[in-house]
RNA sequence: GGGCGGUUAACUCAGCGGCUAGAGUAUCAGCCUUACAAGCUGGGAGUCGGGGGUUCAAAUCCCCCACCGCCCACCA
């Protein structure tokens, strides 16, 4: 490819600089944070993506927007640490290494607790690190130095800490309960992890004998599998039709056991048949019912889903497979009465979907009222702030309906429960050491066999990370962290439990901000799957577009919405984008002269460059802004259309004939300013498009460094420049309304104009008489003229009123009279419109009386211009008429 | 059952009490103007989901309705 004297590609060539950059930057040590070095503390803890995870759209939003922030930041002079890692996700990762053993024809029972850990290891340092690579693609500027993995050595001791100081302190408990249970995965599941799933099914009437009477009470259930588990049949005290049954008891159908029944008003007397069978081992209702009435429980089906003895001669069936079965013989036996559809809601496992199956069994329970209260309390308070704030509804919500927490997973991939109970004795002891033997008794003690929940060490990471329980310097220095960003999808499952935990724990809030963004769905607003076949693989939008054009995209779609639909067209204009940005600066870097940068900030000589500092000045702080109120897609918006619209469409064209004209002190001074305000411009961008900004810097003559490490630009009243934006502003007008009037009569290109300006005000006029010879380019004229306050307008000219002035277009041979009569009514008729509304506005007294004066000021300026500009234009009308008229 | 969003141009979205409701894409017309045709210039395009209310003023606030989506939930 060929390079130009400023050492540019034709293009910028994505593929080839990112990797080079990136290489550069963390080989420089620029991410790494150090806690002895001044500045104020900014910091971000990774969400920690799963170890089995492939880098997806979601990751792609989530780091683009932290990398934004720390980006910003760090050039800010904040001392800035972004932290990453991986989660070591409990049941995905043990799913997959389980299937890749299936598939070698072996299985985990074969292989044993112990290499069955070992071997998910391997596969952990071979393939788990895929994701963190991936992520360096997208220009992620971690900390890699600090990397943590929820099961490092560290974070271990941190979690077991927490365990047992919780289990001290009586907010951990081992106790039977319902819980559930996932069949297929084998174990426990928290309430969180059961998804619910409306699915069509069918509700049952089964007819249970009473014991003794020609009765039979009629049951409707959508689980007759469970009938085996009866241990009652309840009914509403107040229901009339039992009243004489309540006492009596039945015979469960297919068994030969007796249950009683009771009467209890949670049952509901207008649903189905209004009583209700009672199987306290497998249903949560049931199981209160049963605690209140103290039931038997009786489990039928055991932890795989199938029959037990308890079922007869199901047992051993697939609890689905027995349904099927014994409704047969149920019907057979006269004991089915009807059945009916129903759709209704199944809970499923949110990791394989499974129908999970409510279990009686004894299980680790963390004690969730208090950390819950806390962590209310600290949003209340303003400890930590949502955005956008309406979340923060959600996460009272669910803290203040929270119940215990089931943290024991009957996996092997994980962290393992500190807790042993003792063979002989029976007793539980839960230590930070391994102990040796009961002390109690004495006797061999055997370690609790189950892991706890992923999310309980997720739980811990704003802290863990930062190498708690030791006071370690980083402790010290960046907690609590700045900001968590993150999806709505996690605010329960990961954001409400670090706050609990943070805030027992450290006594502090774990982050100031919460960042919630929305989930990428793909261009037709569906989730992306796998099975829809939807999904687009962030790492070759990457490839296509360029890093930079990507993160652009997620910036500008961040808004603070429930949902980001991506489509690949978006991303192509954001490409154009920074092929725009490329071509500005190759414009600027080929013609700078001896201008270099460390020259520092140029005097600004030209009006055209003085507007460009004025409007790079309100951009610097709007953009400050955004950044410090998180709004992305507004952020995205401002930079986009000032490099477009003002630097590009205006500056540049505006001092190009200065630039390649012979005036060598205007040249100087326009060289001056260009490397300045592109040098401006790509610290503004570098946070949103790292690459590109920092392959041209590395091109600008006196940059210094990384643009990395470059201070991120702050406003300066000192160049605000209203007059300067006046001045420019009116030259655009002339532009753009010679521009109009010539498309609007036909005119090509090459017909050269010659329009002149009445203006009334000398300033304008006199910025117009100077730089003229810089608008001929621009509107394709061959000349300028200023007309004299008594000059009255040619009869061929068209004409352009404003609220300054009028622009007037001679058009000797070339004026459709019509033409121009229609554009000016159109015109007329526009501002008549808005005039009338004006007016109306100003005729009542309320208005008037009750609006804010500087509205109502403003609303009579802004009419008596149109009237001015209705006057003028209507001259022109008749005037034209007279002609017409023969 | 409870809660939260959304409905604005052909499409994707912004605006959330006060300039003639904006942008990108798409579209139409004219241009290869020595940074960029991945470009330049100009234009067209919307009863702001429906109905009611509050207000001097409503896309914006309140109520009702319709449709779409999401979350929470132990009615079998």
């Amino acid at each position: 490819m060929t390079r130009d004297a400023a050492g540019l590609d034709k293009n910028f060539n994505h593929q080839e600089a990112e990797a080079r950059l990136y290489k550069w930057w963390e080989e420089s040590g620029f991410f790494r944070a150090d806690p002895a070095a001044p500045g104020r503390p900014f910091v971000i803890v990774i969400p920690p993506p799963n170890v089995t995870g492939k880098l997806h759209m979601g990751h792609a939003l989530d780091e683009t927007l932290q990398d934004i922030l720390t980006r910003y930041h760090r050039m800010c002079g904040d001392n800035t640490l972004w932290l990453p890692g991986t989660d070591h996700a409990g049941i995905a990762t043990q799913n997959v290494v389980e299937r890749a053993l299936a598939a070698e024809g072996g299985s985990r029972e074969e292989l044993g607790r112990e290499k069955f850990v070992e071997r998910v290891w391997r596969w952990k340092n071979e393939y788990g690190a895929d994701i963190v690579h991936q992520l360096r693609r997208l220009g992620a500027s971690c900390d890699w130095s600090r990397e943590r993995f929820t099961m490092d050595e560290g974070l271990s001791r941190a979690v077991r800490e927490v365990f047992v100081s919780l289990y001290e302190q009586g907010l951990i408990y081992r106790d039977y309960y319902i819980i559930n249970w996932c069949p297929r995965c084998r174990t426990a599941l928290a309430d969180l992890e059961v998804e619910h799933e409306d699915r069509p099914d069918h509700l049952y009437y089964v007819r249970y004998p009473v014991v003794g009477k020609e009765a039979v009470l009629t049951v409707a259930t959508t689980r007759p599998e469970t009938i085996f588990g009866d241990t009652a049949v309840a009914v509403n005290p107040q229901d009339s039709r039992f009243q004489d049954l309540i006492g009596e008891k039945v015979l469960v159908p297919l068994t030969d056991r007796v249950a009683p029944i009771i009467a209890d008003s949670y049952v509901d007397p207008d649903f189905g048949t209004g009583a209700l069978k009672v199987t306290p081992a497998h249903d949560p209702n049931d199981f209160k019912l049963g605690q209140a009435h103290r039931l038997p429980s009786l489990k039928c089906i055991d932890d795989d889903g199938r029959m037990n003895q308890a079922a007869g001669r199901y047992a051993g069936q697939d609890r689905f497979d027995c349904r099927r079965n014994m409704l047969a013989e149920l019907e057979e036996g006269g004991l089915l009465e009807k059945t009916e559809p129903l759709t209704h809601a199944v809970g499923v496992c949110y990791r394989c979907k499974t129908v999970v199956e409510p279990n009686l069994s004894r299980q680790w329970f963390v004690r969730t009222a208090p950390l819950a209260a806390r962590a209310a309390r600290a949003v209340r308070d303003g400890e930590t702030a949502f955005v956008p704030k309406n979340w923060e509804k959600t996460y009272f919500e669910w803290l203040d309906n929270i119940r215990d927490w089931c943290i024991s997973r009957q996996l092997w991939w994980g962290h393992q429960i500190p807790a042993w109970h003792c063979l002989s004795c029976g007793q539980t002891i839960v230590s930070r050491e391994d102990p040796l033997a009961c002390p109690y008794c004495g006797e061999d003690l055997e370690r609790d066999p189950d892991v706890l929940d992923t999310w309980f060490s997720s739980a811990l990471w704003p802290f863990s990370t930062l190498g708690w329980p030791d006071q370690s310097p980083d402790l010290a220095r960046y907690y609590p962290t700045t900001c968590l960003v993150t999806g709505f999808d996690i605010i329960f499952f990961w954001v409400a439990r670090m706050m609990m935990m943070g805030l027992h724990f450290m006594k502090e809030t774990p982050f100031r901000t919460v960042i919630i963004h929305a989930l990428v769905k793909d261009a037709e607003g569906r989730k992306m799957s796998k099975s829809k076949g939807n999904v687009v693989d962030p790492l070759n939008i990457v490839d296509r577009y360029g890093a930079d054009a990507f993160r652009f995209t997620l910036c500008s779609l961040a808004g603070h919405g429930r949902d980001i639909r991506l489509s690949d067209e978006r991303v192509a204009g954001y490409g154009k984008f920074v092929n725009k940005l490329w071509n500005a600066a190759k414009l600027v870097l080929n013609n700078l002269g001896a201008a270099r940068l460390s020259d520092g900030a140029p005097a600004p000589l030209t009006l055209p460059d003085r507007w460009l500092r004025s409007r790079l000045d309100r951009t610097v702080r709007l953009m400050r802004r955004h950044l410090d109120e998180f709004y992305y897609d507004r952020l995205a918006d401002v930079i986009y259309h000032f490099v477009w619209d003002e630097f590009c469409d205006w500056h540049l064209e505006l001092i190009k004939p200065m630039l390649y004209g012979e005036d060598e002190a205007a040249r100087v001074s326009v060289q001056s300013n260009l490397v300045y305000s592109l040098s401006v411009l790509l610290k503004l961008l570098h946070p949103i498009m790292p690459f590109v900004t920092e392959e041209l810097w590395s091109k600008l003559p006196g940059a210094p460094g990384s643009l990395m490490l470059a201070p991120f630009p702050e406003g300066d009243d000192q160049v605000l420049d209203p007059a300067a934006e006046e001045r420019i502003g009116f030259l655009m007008d002339v532009t753009r309304a010679t521009r109009s009037m010539r498309a609007d009569f036909g005119l090509p290109q090459a017909q050269k104009l010659a329009p002149l300006v009445k203006c009334g005000e000398p300033a304008l006029a006199s910025a117009l008489e100077e730089y003229s010879p810089l608008l001929l380019k621009l509107m394709g004229a061959e000349s300028l003229g200023l007309a004299g306050a008594e000059t009255a307008k040619p009869r061929d000219a068209a004409l352009a009123a404003f609220p300054w002035g009028e622009v007037w277009l001679p058009l000797a041979g070339h004026i459709d009279l019509a033409e121009e009569s229609r554009r000016l009514e159109k015109e007329l008729a526009g501002l008549g419109k808005e005039a009338k509304a004006a007016r109306a506005k100003l005729a009542n007294a309320d208005y008037v009386n009750k609006a804010p004066e500087e509205i109502v000021e403003e609303t009579r300026e802004r009419l008596s211009a149109m009237e001015a500009r209705t006057e003028t234009l209507k001259r022109s009308l008749n005037l034209l008429r007279e002609m017409e008229a023969p």
